[in-house]
DNA sequence: ATTGGTGCAAATCCTTTGCAATAGC
DNA sequence: GCTATTGCAAAGGATTTGCACCAAT
């Protein structure tokens, strides 16, 4: 099933590190991270549930949470919880900011250096691991802040 | 019901606010602040429920809820989502930082100044209305990292 | 041939909603 | 007395689990 979906050019990574940790190469694995990177935005489970229906009509909600954590867990892709709760993943895997709105949850990133030396010896010095550090900064996002400004005002 | 319960003493200024926007003082509202205030650490809202269970044997888990939401939005308690997506509340609400575990989801606060000035410019510049940025640093909380080391090694 | 992965259905967890009863103003 | 708040029960949404079947090794 998979040689037809899938020349695995784009996601060499996934396969090599699959074979070596002894799992197998499924096509939902392959097209779920392929999916992930064609987007320029964080998803949602449900939104590359949807995304992928085209290429696999028959892949259900368990294997995307499923595959998005083990995506996760092999650093090919990074979770992060919306504003409201829900989870999203990134196949951008180097460090970098978001803006969350607080009223419509929605996440965009945020191109800018975080110098987060300082912290991170401070969490380090109290016993904690960190792996990585990551700003959010909270408000309202364009659309959000149009719409409250005029009922504020 | 309330004056048996409560001085107000240590809450007067969710009186105030209340008085101010026509809104009712309960007892509910006024442990809760209480409690919340009482800890040294993030609440969610069924360990809230729980221990304000002494005083109000009767109150319901939406009550408090709602309570805790309202806190938030009268600027007496922040909210943030823990790393396994439950919602933790505080009556800290000068900004701070905060580590989080991805096994446990224990959050932790740091003591640590963040010059996050260039990030929020360059957010505002993209028509975003910040209201407060935060850092979050992802790693294992003291505990996680030992049974980790044990495993990983 | 083995057994790890998948799909399905159902369960779980956290949070919110609808509505009648209650308590603050 | 009027109406915001409450408590109850139930719904809702996101995510996880149990298990039989299927497909990658």
């Amino acid at each position: 099933m998979i040689p037809r979906l899938a020349d695995t050019d784009d996601v060499q990574d996934l396969v090599a590190l699959l074979r070596a940790r002894g799992q197998r190469v499924t096509s939902q694995r392959l097209v779920i991270l392929r999916e992930l990177r064609r987007r320029e935005r964080h998803a949602s489970a449900e939104e590359v549930h949807h995304a992928v229906h085209r290429d696999l009509p028959g892949i259900s909600i368990p294997t995307v949470y499923a595959t998005l954590e083990l995506l996760a867990e092999l650093g090919l892709a990074r979770k992060l919880k919306a504003g409201t709760g829900v989870s999203l993943y990134d196949a951008r895997t180097e460090p970098h900011q978001h803006t969350m709105c607080r009223r419509c949850g929605r996440v965009d990133d945020l191109e800018c250096e975080l110098d987060a030396d300082a912290l991170l010896r401070v969490a380090r010095a109290r016993g904690f691991r960190p792996d990585c550090a990551e700003l959010t900064i909270w408000g309202l996002c364009e659309d959000c802040a149009a719409v409250a400004g005029c009922l504020d005002s």
